[in-house]
DNA sequence: TTAGTATTAGTAATCGTTACTATTATAAAG
DNA sequence: CTTTATAATAGTAACGATTACTAATACTAA
């Protein structure tokens, strides 16, 4: 099997500022710095490359959550887990995690803490259950 | 001061509906259930009526993240902290959070754990500094 | 009643992202 | 150095979720 994935320029160019950049940029914020660098490289090549860069593991995107908003009527303390198969959101009972070391954590960004959100992503039974069915040869 | 949230049908189904309901459900499947009740109710007006409770903190909206997403080229580890205000996104330095209590909140669920992120969410220093100028009487 | 204003249905516009298409660049084999 | 196969590109169109707009309607209170 070979690599599958050629290191054209652009792509180069790309993971290059991404590294340098430091401030987890949106597709455009990149574009517009790797314009500088490549004037003629589109936006659908941003992005196409950031789906194969973070497909790869080269890269990470923040946020699993997917491009709709969800809402929630339950205002009692409990998490939730997404499922990264289907997308399905499910509600975690159980007091909400300890925040015992945060603050040290965060001790030096000078931000004020407002929430803590723990986000369990994993993979829900009926998923997993097909997951492990379909695994040919 | 008037309450200033005038309780329409529509938003009292909506509301009921949302509470009934939890599956945590996108605008647009609340949407497909409220028809049920009221057949003419638009689609704007669900999406209104949800930024209006979530607003008055009758409901609550999963993910802060914004519209966009964001990518990460810095693969150690690491937390962020995304500012309520701003919505920049800063790294937090320091050992992921111990996962001592995960699995018991896990256990009931059936989900297989793939990751655990936490999102801390904050106001940043310059953020917190502007807001507190502008506390006039 | 009357008036003032929040809310609505319906539709158009916006914005981030993805899909499509013809062309170009890359890597490997001859 | 060609040739060949195919991944990647620029440019643009399409898409889907959300928001904005507008004229009509429904609360609420005087």
């Amino acid at each position: 099997m070979k690599s599958n994935l050629r290191m054209t320029k652009q792509r180069q160019v790309i993971l290059e500022e991404l590294r340098i950049m430091h401030t987890h940029p949106t597709a455009d914020e990149l574009y517009e710095r790797v314009r500088g660098r490549l004037p003629r490289i589109s936006l659908g090549t941003v992005y196409r490359n950031l789906e194969k860069l973070a497909g790869s593991g080269i890269i990470r995107r923040l946020d699993y959550s997917g491009s709709q908003m969800r809402f929630d009527g339950d205002l009692h303390g409990h998490q939730h887990i997404r499922c990264i198969s289907c997308g399905r959101i499910e509600d975690i009972e159980g007091a909400p995690e300890p925040t015992r070391c945060d603050h040290e954590l965060l001790a030096g960004s000078g931000f004020r803490l407002v929430e803590r959100r723990v986000e369990y992503v994993g993979v829900c039974p009926e998923c997993d259950a097909r997951e492990k069915g379909n695994q040919s040869s």
